[in-house]
DNA sequence: CAGGCAAAACGCGGATACTGATGGAGTGAA
DNA sequence: TTCACTCCATCAGTATCCGCGTTTTGCCTG
């Protein structure tokens, strides 16, 4: 996985402890410092010893709810952005004002890429300075998340939410095996529970999309029994 | 979001936490610099202390009303411009009279971007030195917002009111997907709570008025399941 | 070494749910 | 009245996921 040049620090902030293990860990492992909090006022606390430069927020606390969070981390000075997380059915018709400023929203339940993709973007907005680009490129492939758009040797080429996931999280790691398990675990939402051999289709869609060209090196290739892989041309 | 090229320092005074907050947040994120008090007292103190370039001031405040505070301000000598936030409702003979000096005034529930677009304007008419244009250009369109003009190839364009503003956060964001969330959290009232899908209605009158052209490359692109993105020709 | 076998991968087709585009009705304000 | 705005219903086009039959591949055995 493609580290963050420099390291961001992360508050996360959830009382599931499933929840928030699993982003505190796969966050640590795309590169982030992550201190992590259950409730409201630890979270507060948290902010001032570690002054993170984003925090990770779910709106359903024990204590408070994420905006009362978000109003007295503010009030007390701190203005680092915050990605809050919400239940499906909440945000499609209620609760409004997520995105104001940096700020964004990820819903429940979410998969673990999206998360730091999303992250990456707040951050990206936040923080203009770095040249830190939002475009991916693998050898003629490039990915554009800002727009949402991935193009192969110029032309524009049109991916369903789900193929644009998977061929995100094949990008941050070219030429490396993938499980099918560890796509599944990483593309998809985390309560996700069909079988890996959803992997295999939304491989071949890929295939057809990117791969149209039957002469070139295929980007794709399957590692037989481990996983998938994407390949650049100047590897080997 | 283009940010403001140098920092202009806001001072905002409201007495309502979430709407000071509000406005902090996205003036901040829109490149000012932000200092917030939540009644006149503070607001006069605030004002010696930082001496702001503008003020967002509630006319209605709890100790004293925002006319008040203005009258008191230039008496000190602070001649700076205010935009003022009132309710809808107040009568005319109290609304007249505030667009006098270089001042301005917006009605609350206000949406956000009009306010950073109300700021910018009267700040360009007090400060006219920097190279700030009213002007904002996409391809063949231009908006204009001093003359709340749009033109597409010369020929201008009629749009209502949420037409233009919507256009216009289209247009601060190219190449950017905006998701319907957001596009309501920016464009419309703060306080509106009706479902996202006004947003596709809406989109779908743009298209109409700026997209008429079915030969040419669509500039208002829609992204299923992200959102919605304005396109430049010189996509690099 | 050839042939056969089984597991893995693939591709297709279809059920189902969802998303977005658009026209029209209702409401309220100028 | 007319214009903006909002909401709703409908329709078409997509996306997702699963199941099943086919193909490929690597391996084992004779």
């Amino acid at each position: 996985m493609k580290k963050t040049a420099p390291e961001a620090k992360l508050l996360v902030v959830d009382d599931e402890p499933n929840i928030r293990e699993l982003l505190s860990t796969s966050l640590r492992f795309a590169g982030f410092d992550v201190v992590a909090a259950a409730n409201g006022r630890d979270a507060l606390a948290a902010a001032e010893t570690h002054n993170p430069d984003l925090a990770v927020l779910d709106v359903m606390l024990p204590d408070m709810d994420g905006f009362t969070v978000t109003r007295r981390l503010r009030a007390a000075g701190r203005h680092f952005p915050v990605v809050f997380l919400t239940a499906r059915d909440d945000t499609d018709d209620k609760v409004t004002g997520l995105t104001v400023g940096g700020d964004d929203y990820v819903t429940k339940p979410f998969s673990l890429d999206e998360v730091v993709a999303r992250i990456r973007a707040v951050l990206r907005r936040t923080h203009p300075l770095e040249d830190d680009d939002a475009v991916i490129r693998v050898d003629d492939l490039e990915l554009d998340d800002d727009a949402h758009e991935v193009r192969r040797g110029g032309e524009t080429i049109d991916l369903s939410p789900t193929e644009f996931k998977l061929l995100r999280y094949l990008m941050m790691n070219p030429n490396r095996v993938l499980s099918k398990a560890q796509i599944l675990d990483h593309v998809w939402e985390y309560d996700f529970n069909g079988d890996a051999s959803i992997v295999e289709s939304y491989i071949s869609y890929l295939r057809r999309k990117i791969d149209r060209n039957p002469d070139a090196v295929a980007l794709i290739q399957t590692k037989r029994g481990v996983g998938y892989l994407l390949r650049t041309a100047d590897k080997r």
